[in-house]
DNA sequence: GAAGAGCCTGTTGTATACAACATCACGCAG
DNA sequence: CTGCGTGATGTTGTATACAACAGGCTCTTC
């Protein structure tokens, strides 16, 4: 019954305990991180905390260079562009490859959902916004029966999602900001539910395209604000 | 000028090894890899070897098992499907994000390629088909500049490879399908250089799509011989 | 006072001893 | 003869000591 997966169950609880922290901004880009502390913390030797380390270091999370330490990667919106770019096309194929209608369960989360981003729009929190859009994402994954398309949407969501929030955080109108975003992020809730109903899945992904595609394009006007018109 | 990179570049050169042996069958589907083994004959320690199977395993061509042995695992084409499913989408990614148009030095590349095809159409051999198959793989993707959409369809592409390889060898008729197999392999060969030649990359994505899947197809009847006719 | 060399500290990378675990063979009892 | 238990053996997983390395600090010298 056990199947010898006691440690294998540890590495995804630390591989998501981290990977949720570095998201979450709670280890901010550039943070260093020590393997001995986190092994302390995790209660294990240096060992087990390095093969997660590793993988977070192979997704672009993380950066370790020998005699220095392990870093928070710093990533810029134009070096992301790309991963956004699959992104968008990848959204797409979650109603396309082997979709699952989601059972009255599934739907009654998405509602739950949407219900948290109501009460979310009321009183605007940053992390709040990151978490929720986090579990949106996972549910949306449950659409679709295709593995190895859900595990790496799953990469490729968590190298870019706290993007949002370290460019909004630093940011003048950061709180305005942040009431908008919600707002779109709630419409796109909206327009998931509406399209689940309809039954055709192939339109929550056409959804989930748009407002991906359109999430990037504000983050990247934000990053590069027109200086005013012309000039190629 | 180092960069501290000099033992990345023995952990690079250890992975693609394995890979290649995984995938050309040196290893088997089944076979039992010793961690100690591995480390003699790449002069080091267990410690770094593990670290390459550990990725190895994460790829889903290992799997490590407390107490028993590193197995390189066992794939049915049933279990792929998702995967090739998915490869046929990302194929036409090639030419749709961030395509670069092959300087000259690379469309001869193409060119030697193809030559060889030809001699191997003379000269069948399962393995320098392999090997030809691969090459030819890891020059289309010199064609995007997209970085992640490189990453994901090598990793999916090192996923199914080696299937053909299995199943055929196995066969009755594994000559006449080799050579079969060739053939469709020298036409999709012509076919991506007429459309580099036209100078649009989104036809390569497009031949690479249908190559994909007719090659999916191809294996898939293979496995599951039509009993005659009907029957759902 | 400034610049440079060399030590000192702290960190990751490697090697290795040991623990946990699975498998198989052997022996013993029924 | 068969079935089960137990120990021997071999393997991966973990802990830990040590090597390699980077960066800063100090002391020296011009």
């Amino acid at each position: 019954m056990n199947k010898g997966s006691e440690s294998r169950a540890r590495f995804e609880r630390i591989y998501r305990t981290l990977r949720q922290r570095i998201c979450l901004l709670d280890y901010p880009p550039g943070r260093r991180l020590r393997e001995e502390d986190l092994a302390e913390e995790f209660k294990t030797s240096r060992t087990p905390i390095r093969r997660v380390l590793a993988r977070l270091e192979d997704e672009g999370l993380l950066r370790s260079v020998h005699g220095v330490g392990t870093i928070v990667t710093d990533i810029h919106i134009d070096d992301l562009q790309q991963v956004y770019q699959l992104r968008v096309e990848l959204a797409e194929l979650i109603g396309k490859l082997a979709p699952v209608m989601p059972d009255r369960r599934t739907i009654e989360e998405f509602r739950e959902l949407e219900a948290r981003g109501r009460a979310l729009a009321k009183r605007p929190d940053a992390r709040e916004f990151a978490r929720l859009n986090m579990e949106f994402f996972h549910l949306l994954m449950t659409l679709t029966a295709n593995e190895p398309l859900r595990e790496i949407s799953e990469r490729l969501y968590y190298q870019t999602t706290r993007n949002w929030l370290k460019t909004a955080s630093r940011l003048a109108q950061y709180r305005e900001m942040l009431r908008n975003e919600i707002r779109f992020f709630q419409r796109e809730m909206a327009d998931t539910l509406a399209a689940i109903e309809t039954g055709d899945l192939q339109v929550v992904g056409h959804v989930r395209r748009a407002h991906v595609a359109m999430s990037f394009a504000r983050l990247y006007a934000e990053a590069h604000p027109v200086v005013c018109n012309e000039q190629s």
